[in-house]
DNA sequence: CGGGTAATTGAGACCGGTCAAACTCTGTGG
DNA sequence: CCACAGAGTTTGACCGGTCTCAATTACCCG
């Protein structure tokens, strides 16, 4: 899956960003020598785990775009949140993965085994503290979503979707959105054709403008932000 | 509201319970003389704290039951959780409450400070780790909550409501939902229309039988598994 | 220029929402 | 003991937002 397609893909939606992260992001590993990190690369669609695996390694983005999903036997998808770079995610304590990762672009993670980790939090209650926190903020998150499934509208909803990743893709120095409609839909409980129109009526009314389909602006925030309920 | 009213409501509702759980379900307060824990009782309806507020407790229930909400601008709520006997809540690490709780009937909680759990966790790596063990916990029913709003029917919701329900309130050692129409709909992204309806064609189909609107009884689990898609 | 994937757009169907009315249950008070 | 009140629930009729299916267009890379 790593092919030179893939590559080329990935490489103009991250320019001129190479290695070098916003500073901070990567502050929580970066600064314990004793945690022995592994560097690991996937091309667009390769899976990082699988829902139900052993949840022997934590992962952070260092570049690129995750999806975490789970699936209907029927193979409805239901994306619980994108991770970009900065992002921590697959401390799923008990019972293994609860969903699966998968590279939505050519993405870069760094590695942790959970054995380290444990080791280090029972040595450092500082370090038990900031993972309980990550988690803390993945349910927060989660909590979030869950208002935005049950009780928003499809516009609603797409709003919601522009404003948090204009705030997260600008924060990750990156420029267009790694996902495609159809991972906006099964992440917002849609279907790509809804998530279409919408953003075809927030462009109508001149509240976003497309460079393509995956670079949009945002002409008018506080408009957005009135539509996002 | 903590009015005979309310008490004779939901006394009706906790049988021959009294103060005793299941064996096991209160370990991980009780095995700490040092985490001093005071019991409070809230009256049917009654707030436990609001979104926003300062997070200075962590409450787990005793007896009774809670809904844990969030609300849009113009009145739409969505229940993200309920919590039954046994169950730890309110441990928001940042930025305080994400959400609202409310006892849901007569409903007697214990609370710590967070202040001294968080030391109690500096102190224990085994605290520490049971603490993040409880937020991931919550994390893996957000994340399969999420599919349930975003990917499946209102039926298959429903169905997978009842099975929740009928695991969990056999563990707590209730006997019939100690929540409403209009709770079980805001929990599921449903109307209370919704939810009675389909609870009716559940009934048709011979897959449920009511004793009353809230005792509910299974009558075929696995077609009702089967629903749950 | 051509091939394939992704995105847009349109027409019609359907699930769930909305509004409204009837019914049930429970506790209250005559 | 029964009538009453009020909230909660059920049921019905209709509406509308989103999905489905299908055709067209745009875009990226050969």
């Amino acid at each position: 899956m790593l092919t030179k397609q893939n590559f080329a893909h990935a490489r103009c939606f991250l320019p001129a960003l190479g290695d070098i992260l916003p500073e901070g992001t990567l502050a929580f590993l970066n600064g314990r020598p004793d945690l022995v990190t592994t560097e690991h690369a996937y091309g667009a669609g390769e899976e990082l785990f699988g829902e139900g695996e052993p949840a022997d390694y934590a992962y952070q983005v260092v570049r690129g775009a995750v999806r975490s999903y789970k699936l209907l036997s029927d193979g409805r998808r239901q994306i619980g949140a994108f991770y970009l770079p900065g992002d921590i995610f697959g401390l799923d304590l008990v019972g293994g993965h609860s969903s699966t990762a998968e590279a939505l672009i050519l993405t870069k993670v760094r590695t942790v085994r959970r054995r380290s980790l444990e080791a280090a939090a029972a040595a450092d209650p500082d370090v038990a503290c900031e993972l309980w926190r990550m988690t803390a903020g993945n349910l927060r998150h989660a909590e979030e979503h869950m208002l935005r499934l049950g009780r928003k509208t499809a516009l609603e909803r797409v709003a919601a979707f522009l404003l948090e990743m204009d705030q997260r893709l600008s924060n990750a120095g990156m420029s267009s959105l790694p996902m495609g409609r159809h991972d906006i839909g099964d992440y917002l409980g849609l279907t790509l054709e809804t998530v279409s129109r919408s953003l075809a009526r927030l462009q109508k009314e001149g509240i976003v403008g497309f460079c393509n389909a995956r670079q949009i602006v945002l002409r008018n925030r506080s408009r957005l932000s009135a539509l996002d309920a």
